[in-house]
DNA sequence: GGGACCGTTCGGTGGGGGCCTAACTGTGGG
DNA sequence: CCCACAGTTAGGCCCCCACCGAACGGTCCC
């Protein structure tokens, strides 16, 4: 056999595998997933689904995140996203695949909105970012930082950070639910503190769970997306 | 793991050897390869080329044709080409596949010009074949087929076909050197033995090959190509 | 700090598959 | 008709690798 063989042979490999491919294709969908999560898809133990990740990150057809004791993975980019779904077009049939965790807890309160560490998560802490990267208050092109703009806007709400040494000012977050950044760092720290102090949010008692009011709308959110983090009368 | 990601796994799985994906990016060139030619070039046993080739086939990646004692395999259609050319373009290097054959037998008599059974082959054999479609005496919507101005051609030869029963008319024969198509079935056998009676090609002594003059120019070939099928003054 | 949970490492097991040699079938050329 | 050659079948070898259970760090929540 030939070099150049071999080489393609390698990729072909990393897909040659019945729960590597279940992997990927449920990777398809863009989102970071954790270990665990894919192991009870592909239904194998989590030692085995930890060597093929490792598989396939070593083989650079997934990036990872590892953040505190979860590993996220996703599709390394783009390209071999476009690559596996032309080897995923020549199957006949293809189910949309089963996101069982956002299925599952997908009208849960922990769901909208959350705590994580001392910043806001879940529906409410991605819109918040996605809200102010719309408004130009976060300038993403290199890492994560705050725009001039984005520093007069806390002013102008009367958040001041707390700088604490060896804390980076503003850092991405990969949201455990929605699995798309939300904001960390001191910025989302601040964020968070004020949104509990002024009862933007509340506690839910027994986790970490919020309640979220319609005067989270003062951080510039969407109508829309304000209405739905709200729950219905029926729920707590 | 889910029945798609076993699908998608069948299919990883052809090309997850390297001697099977030495053999598809072979065949990358759009010809027919035998059997034994990519065991030669994959450096494994004949035995071994054999099963790969049947997992290929079966599995819809390769089409065969066989002939006689040869297997020929091409890849299945130009859409399972284009998959290949993307993981292909994944492995940074890629080097022209080395041809061995055809590189060796290129300037022969033999791969210019010979006979395959009753009909005409090698480079005036396919060159034949191109020129008369391009002349819209062969149709090959459905099959082959000669054209009624096919049929006004041969008359204005003098070429007459020798019915017999159960052989078509016309038939395509895939070359062996130049993998391509060429004429045989009754068309092929009378096109051979008018251009052999008037001279147009002789045997030349010792084998299949023919020696080629001028003359053939009569099947309405383009001038280029006769000059080509003609030797150089220094050879035989 | 205790308990729960995520993930990894290790050792062992079983199955699958790629490869070969030897022997056989079938085709074609002279 | 006989030899040469393309390809296949049969049998056996061996390595790779997917998988699991058990035990072990690390992290987070309360």
């Amino acid at each position: 056999m030939t070099a150049e063989g071999e080489e393609l042979a390698g990729w072909a490999r990393m897909l040659a595998d019945g729960t590597r491919a279940t992997v990927c294709l449920a990777l398809l969908d863009g989102r970071a997933w954790t270990a665990s999560e894919l192991a009870r898809l592909a239904k194998v133990s989590r030692p085995t689904i930890s060597e093929h990740l490792n598989q396939l990150v070593s083989g650079g057809l997934l990036t990872e995140v590892r953040q505190g004791r979860h590993r996220y993975v996703k599709l390394a980019g783009p390209d071999t996203a476009e690559l596996l779904e032309g080897l995923a077009a020549l199957t006949p049939r293809r189910t949309e695949v089963a996101n069982s965790l956002a299925a599952v807890s997908k009208r849960d309160a922990f769901a909208r909105a959350r705590t994580c560490y001392d910043h806001l998560a879940g529906k409410l802490g991605v819109a918040l970012a996605d809200a102010m990267t719309e408004r130009g208050l976060i300038d993403w092109s290199d890492g994560i930082a705050l725009t001039a703009e984005g520093q007069a806007w806390l002013e102008d709400l009367g958040i001041e950070l707390e700088v604490r040494r060896g804390r980076p000012a503003l850092r991405s977050c990969l949201d455990v639910t929605e699995r798309r950044p939300h904001l960390a760092g001191a910025v989302g720290a601040a964020l968070c503190k004020h949104a509990l102090r002024h009862d933007w949010v509340t506690h839910i008692p027994g986790g970490r769970a919020l309640k979220v009011t319609g005067s989270v709308q003062a951080f510039g959110l969407p109508v829309r997306v304000v209405k739905e983090l709200q729950p219905g009368p029926r729920e707590t």
